[in-house]
DNA sequence: CTAGGTGCAAACTGTTTGCAACCCT
DNA sequence: AGGGTTGCAAACAGTTTGCACCTAG
């Protein structure tokens, strides 16, 4: 999916369920658009901020997430740390899940097609309509694996 | 594992790592262990209070989840729902994830032997030390699915 | 003109922290 | 005696809500 083609297929959807347009939307919409990966309500208020696309409030920013994600336009993603995170949904072949550095908090994405065949074939088998499905993988990134034993830090 | 050995290994672990006992700390040990899924900071402290093994404040459940989760005693599960919850670690049979109902938010534990060998194999090829890992799988039980349609609801 | 969109501030809720008292070893 | 353990209350952080004003259609 190339880059303002999500935006735009929001945009005609947000339309469709009879929505009008407003500035603070369009410029998460944006925002989103240009990530690679997941980002919480409070990293997008910030970013924001920083880009000043007109200053977007946080209740917008919650709310306008909220609505995103009715529509599947985003897909939350909890990764720990407390707070969620959203995504832009994508195609299948965006498809991705994560990699989480307990000690750094790093987050990175990652894919496999084995592992997909294997969600597919059990969300048939399980007693439970299958929307979405999450993975993530916890443990210590490269650089904290190499500090690790200089002491007894979580 | 039987009833009662986790809440032993935990003691014996938890006297190794130098700690002395409490009664705090031991009545959420039992609560934990009587459980078939992952609870919520805020759940067991409902249930102490209403089992009255001796209440125990907030910020006890808390600390003691925190160093359980340290000593790998517990695991820390991100099911949605804004909320982390916490369930023991067991052996290797009892492994398993979750489906969660995100119309009525009803959690349910599964387990698939080949979805774990096809985790096991990744957390080998990926740029991270894999210490734990967790699947979560969206959608609606069967209650929900029959209901759905009669209006916007998300 | 009218319903939806937005900002601001207050209210909430789950979690963490400071501190004094307590208890196991 | 001394350090881990608890409870209480205050502090925090992320999220939600109420309300007045603005704006697209």
């Amino acid at each position: 999916m190339r880059s303002g083609d999500w935006v735009e297929r929001a945009e005609a959807t947000l339309a469709a369920a009879g929505r009008k347009r407003g500035g603070a939307r369009r410029a998460v919409l944006e925002l989103l658009d240009g990530q690679q990966c997941a980002l919480s309500a409070v990293q997008i208020e910030d970013a924001l901020r920083v880009a000043k696309r007109g200053r977007v409030s946080r209740a917008s920013v919650y709310r306008i997430l909220d609505e995103l994600e009715r529509l599947r336009l985003v897909q939350r993603v909890e990764i720990g740390q407390t707070m969620v995170r959203y995504e832009r949904v994508c195609d299948s072949r965006e498809h991705h899940h994560h990699l989480v550095c307990d000690e750094c908090g790093l987050v990175m994405p990652f894919s496999d097609p084995g592992l997909e065949r294997a969600i597919d074939r059990l969300s048939a088998e399980v007693p439970l309509t299958v929307s979405e499905h999450e993975i993530v993988l916890h443990g210590a990134c490269r650089d904290c694996t190499m500090i690790e034993g200089e002491s007894v830090r979580r």
